[in-house]
DNA sequence: TGTTTTTGTTAGGTATACCTGATTAATTTT
DNA sequence: AAAATTAATCAGGTATACCTAACAAAAACA
């Protein structure tokens, strides 16, 4: 596998594109919103932009989180006005939580960042970069079905449709 | 520009990738690694790989932070032994923190960590994603240096240095 | 030499992401 | 109907990344 020691230089550029990802973004928020996109409140955001109306303990599920943590997340997303919560009629003690306008706005927002350095890529360069990442992704669909076969951890699953249907479609 | 509708989607499949990744790398340490490489304890042992034996003051100026949080994380990277302090001998006031085996091969663990998702690229693909890499890479350079002519970021120029040398080198 | 500047420390604080334990209310099971 | 399970909440905790304010010691400057 001499494969190995080119894999071995791209690795090393994209630690590279990371932190360079990581400077270049200094100014302010627009950092902080890409990079929160996928941990805790964004997670939950993420997730709900795929499937709406939850039942925290669907998300928490879904999010690999306890209840708790759940809970936690989804009160403050409400007091950012960017999810809502209300009582199940069919069942009085779950609390569905949804997306308002705001949080589908916020979601939009933070998607649609076209980072400043794609400029650099010819429309040629633009295609071999999204055939490539079609690959890479595949690949670790596939990884996150094998490591996830006991189906434990439905947030892969979930990401899967989300992206399928929301991102990949547009090719 | 047509071309901003390839960059809406390239930009897409790299919220996809970066979603991915965050999931499948969801086990164990080796995300929060791969993670924590650029912020806080992070940031000053990829400072101090490529440049060892720094004052602290230099060090919060290069990674943009107070010498206050500068203090806390250098402390707390002693206690984890990936760095030692010594005074300096010409002015009394000043501490050098130094790499030590330890974390020179703490850093070398974590950024020769090879993304598994690079094989399900041929080689044909990893040249140009190398390539890709390069010139975004490159432009984000750019855009660093030009937000920051007042050369009041040091780190940036740092940055510079360190990836030139020891990854653009084995190209 | 006395004042000012610089390096670093101590103390205290904020915010985010999580977690465990205990408890309540609603629903299901027996 | 009583017991067990389930969804969620409250209370309290840990860890990380940062920050400001106040201050001491050393060095530079006037």
């Amino acid at each position: 596998m001499t494969n190995l020691i080119d894999q071995g230089k791209t690795a090393g550029k994209l630690v590279e594109f990371s932190m360079l990802q990581n400077i270049a973004e200094d100014d302010a928020q627009h950092k902080n919103d890409y990079k929160m996109l996928f941990q805790g409140q964004g997670k939950i955001l993420l997730a709900l932009s795929d499937d709406d109306n939850l039942p925290q303990k669907v998300l928490a599920d879904r999010l690999n989180m306890t209840p708790q943590s759940m809970a936690e997340f989804v009160r403050k997303l409400e007091k950012r006005d960017l999810v809502s919560r209300k009582k199940s009629v069919d069942d009085k003690r779950v609390t569905i939580v949804s997306l308002t306008d705001n949080g589908r706005l916020e979601i939009e927002k933070r998607m649609q960042v076209i980072p400043k350095y794609l400029r650099a890529l010819n429309d040629e360069e633009l295609l071999q970069l999204n055939n490539i990442l079609d690959k890479i992704n595949e690949q670790m669909y596939l990884d996150i079905k094998n490591a996830d076969s006991t189906l434990h951890n439905k947030y892969h699953q979930l990401m899967l449709n989300h992206v399928l249907t929301k991102i990949h479609t547009n090719d």
